[in-house]
DNA sequence: GTGTCGTCGCGGACTCATTT
DNA sequence: AAATGAGTCCGCGACGACAC
């Protein structure tokens, strides 16, 4: 599939081999192109002329006159195609093309674009040059040349409408407004070629509102087995899995892998959290990211050291095995929450908090120290624990309940010492996080 | 229908760069 | 050096989706 830039009595246009693409009744094209010219074309709202198209329609039609202005303002007022613009998105797609060096985008980006056929007797330049002024300066043209379809479409704004991947494009643009870096990105479009903006309308609609997005889980799988890099996923990924398939894990048998209960699992099962929300909280406990957070990343230090990062599932197991034999409640997730999602994030955020604490106090700041920690020590460290209610928290949304199940267990357990929790919090936030975050900080900088 | 999960959006805090 | 402001992250609460 080719493309070049040709020029035609001082206009630019896009040459594109196509490729006809046919389902059901219908068809669409698929093309190579050049992201560098891409940018400069595509928009998200449909040009103006358009408008004016449904317009003329209008007057053709008297009788009904009245319903199709409603529907002329109503498409006047509501911006079509536009989604409000998600910077953050655009910066992370920006950065993603930056740096990382397999930054693939395999799928295509959906477009249209308004065209004229030129038939094959005719040869094209001297067509386009006869109607260049009287067409819309956004107009394509479709061409049979050498046996292959091709479309020339304006290398000018707005000749494009995207109708997904705006996201993609606009940090494509980004990337190529902040960078000097004369790279080939090509990309993939789907063009639809002459239909109505009806049918349009509908294929955006569908494409943006339900189509369901992927499962989390599935996704995370997905890195963590084709990823060559062991980042944070990938190791999250791989814990998840001992924990859920190691008999002596307290969360043997517990954790839906690929966010689904396996088939056969017999009734009375105790698979109780996803592994997407267990990922999703457990990442809070090695991310740098979280090093401003009051929750700080405790295992930072052994996942930097690639041959300590088992350390960092054997602490959790032991962590979740002393609740486990503190509270018989863990083995009835059916009936508490403290097994399922809500009550493991609370508990993970108490674990978050109680080790600066010993590490600090007891372990005299040396990780290596805090290794040697028994399931044992752990329970006493908990103790307290088995008396707190979890009943009131049941049947309400999860974030904030989770922050209120912290409260709760924090209160109850007797080495914190308070009462009172945002007496600790205040208390820890003067004593032990600027310590330990200090600690964290100094990590990352070795 | 009920209970739980998981995501969205908001407010506040913090960071960093630029201006005064 | 202080003030301002943009950008970003975090935690919380609300709510829609989904499974049972």
């Amino acid at each position: 599939m080719n493309s070049q830039v040709i020029k035609i009595k001082d206009k630019e246009f896009l040459k594109l081999e196509i490729e006809k693409i046919i389902q059901k009744d219908n068809a669409f094209y698929i093309a190579k192109a050049p992201a560098r010219e891409i940018v400069k074309m595509f928009t998200v709202s449909p040009a103006e002329y358009d408008i004016k198209k449904y317009s003329d329609l209008v007057s053709k039609n008297d009788d009904e006159q009245e319903y199709y202005n409603k529907i002329i303002d109503s498409k006047k007022k509501q911006v079509n195609f536009q989604r409000t613009k998600d910077k953050t998105r655009v910066n992370k797609i920006r950065d993603y093309i930056k740096n990382n060096e397999y930054a693939f985008f395999p799928n295509t980006i959906i477009c249209t674009i308004d065209s004229i056929l030129i038939d094959k007797t005719q040869d094209y330049k001297t067509f386009i040059e006869n109607n260049i002024n009287r067409e819309s300066s956004t107009t394509s043209y479709l061409i049979d040349e050498n046996k292959t379809k091709k479309v020339l479409i304006p290398i000018i704004e707005k000749s494009i409408l995207v109708i997904d991947g705006q996201h993609r494009l606009e940090g494509l643009k980004e990337f190529y407004n902040n960078s000097n870096e004369e790279i080939q990105y090509d990309i993939l479009l789907s063009l639809f070629i002459g239909f109505d903006r009806a049918i349009i309308a509908q294929q955006f609609y569908i494409i943006n509102y339900e189509q369901k997005p992927v499962n989390k889980s599935i996704l995370y799988h997905l890195m963590g087995e084709f990823s060559d890099e062991i980042d944070e996923i990938t190791i999250l990924h791989n814990f998840t899995r001992l924990l859920n398939e190691f008999d002596k894990s307290p969360f043997y048998n517990r954790i839906k892998m690929l966010g689904k209960v396996p088939k056969g699992a017999s009734r009375g099962h105790k698979y109780s959290i996803s592994q997407a929300f267990l990922i999703d909280e457990l990442i809070k406990t090695i991310s740098k990211k979280s090093i401003n957070s009051i929750y700080q990343p405790i295992f930072l230090y052994y996942f930097l050291n690639k041959n300590l990062q088992i350390e960092i599932v054997k602490f959790i197991i032991k962590f979740f095995n002393a609740v486990k034999s503190l509270r018989n409640d863990w083995e009835t997730p059916q009936t508490s929450i403290l097994s399922k999602g809500m009550g493991i994030a609370a508990l993970i955020r108490v674990m978050q908090l109680l080790v600066p604490i010993i590490f600090i106090d007891k372990y005299e700041n040396n990780p290596q120290k805090l290794i040697s920690i028994s399931q044992k020590d752990i329970e006493l460290l908990l103790t307290g624990i088995e008396s707190v209610d979890l009943s009131p928290f049941s049947g309400q949304g999860s974030a904030g309940s989770i922050s209120k199940i912290k409260v709760a267990l924090i209160e109850g357990i007797h080495f914190f010492n308070y009462s009172n929790y945002s007496k600790f919090e205040s208390e820890f936030k003067i004593t032990y996080l600027p310590k330990f975050k200090e600690w964290n900080k100094l990590l990352l900088k070795n």
